[in-house]
DNA sequence: AAACAATTTAATCATTTGATTAAAAATGAA
DNA sequence: TTCATTTTTAATCAAATGATTAAATTGTTT
């Protein structure tokens, strides 16, 4: 009990160096490239240090994917199931929380899905997704303004994968487009706060497509 | 001389098999996750062989990554630089390749992708993308319908960020979808299949909002 | 068949890497 | 201060892994 409180007090700060440390480093190179070394480089703790704190690289590994995961699709969540909002503004409110996360941290998308290549079943169960996807409000909604004939009549995971596409995939190819086309930081986040406005009209002028 | 030619009789199907190993193992789970012994298991080849046909996990990993980066520009290049065809029609049959091409090898984009992020610099030089892309004929037809005030004009990153997000995301995320939604291979394929035809309709309906 | 070259195998190396241990240092309580 | 607990360090271990070597096998040429 006073073990805990005492612990924490000098630990959160160590415990924290190592998981932001972690962060950075799993995010840029996925689990199976980063030395338990990398980390504690990168932290400059010791590393004995890591395996006391968190016992393994996979537990790390699994704490910060976790979070990863949770802070991804968070803003998913709260976007899609929101009863009062129209179609239309979940897509706006979607768009603009998802381009506004992924410029604060671009490397979250490649490191979830090359993860999720290779093991899709126990990074799945990690999260309730089915929740926050077919079982949203958006899908519901989606099939109600279908029936109403107020768009064209597709499976709605078309829509999805538009949307994850146009938003999240230039986050993934950025580090090709910053070497090919000689785009810099800046002028990408430009081309992707554009996108913020563009994307949710896009995404209206297809789904009235016939 | 003699040499080269006794050797490539029996060396060929030895060769092709540890390549057709490594191609598999590496798209799989990259170039970090793959260790020399899951491609001899994969191919059914002695550990030493491949060290003895390729020198090292790295240069062979070079190799199928070159392969992998021509297969899969070579489509992108031929659509972009046809100079008799109409801006619609090169995106037609872009759309039309491409998904071919990924409902055969859905590895490919992940792979390429994941190791991008690692090495941008040493992947990029290993083929000729500006051509493709940047100086694409695709491109000054782009400029051209711009002037003509056939479409709104907006940076042509934004069409190719478009084009490949609703072409290649899908099969990144279908793991995911799988896992999720509980599609089945079949049932993906023929959504991608219907995304054939509705890909060039959403770009162009897409490049006409204002 | 004999000799030579190419291919394959089994055994082994050397390095990397995740993890542990024992001791030292720091911290807080009495 | 003194003692106990927590935190940190340096050294080391054991397993994994990329690579090599020497010997055995197979195939080709004469």
């Amino acid at each position: 009990m006073s073990t805990k409180s005492i612990k924490s007090k000098n630990d959160f700060s160590t415990e924290e160096k190592i998981k932001n440390a972690a962060r950075i480093v799993f995010h840029k190179k996925g689990f199976a490239a980063t030395r338990t070394r990398d980390i504690s480089e990168e932290s400059g703790i010791n590393l004995a240090l890591l395996n006391y704190y968190f016992r393994s690289k996979e537990n790390l590994f699994n704490i910060i994917m976790l979070e990863s995961l949770q802070g991804f699709f968070q803003s998913m969540s709260s976007a899609f199931n929101d009863e009062t909002s129209s179609l239309e503004n979940k897509i706006e409110i979607l768009v603009n929380n998802y381009i506004d996360l992924l410029i604060e941290n671009p490397d979250i998308p490649i490191f979830i899905l090359s993860e999720l290549r290779t093991n899709p079943k126990e990074l799945i169960s990690k999260i309730d997704i089915k929740k926050v996807l077919l079982k949203s409000y958006f899908f519901k909604q989606f099939q109600s303004y279908v029936k109403a004939g107020k768009i064209t009549p597709i499976h709605p995971m078309h829509i999805m994968m538009n949307l994850a596409g146009m938003i999240v995939f230039p986050f993934i190819m950025s580090p090709g487009l910053k070497e090919i086309g000689g785009i810099k930081q800046d002028e990408f986040n430009k081309l992707m706060l554009q996108r913020k406005a563009m994307i949710p009209k896009w995404i209206q002028a297809i789904i009235k497509v016939k």
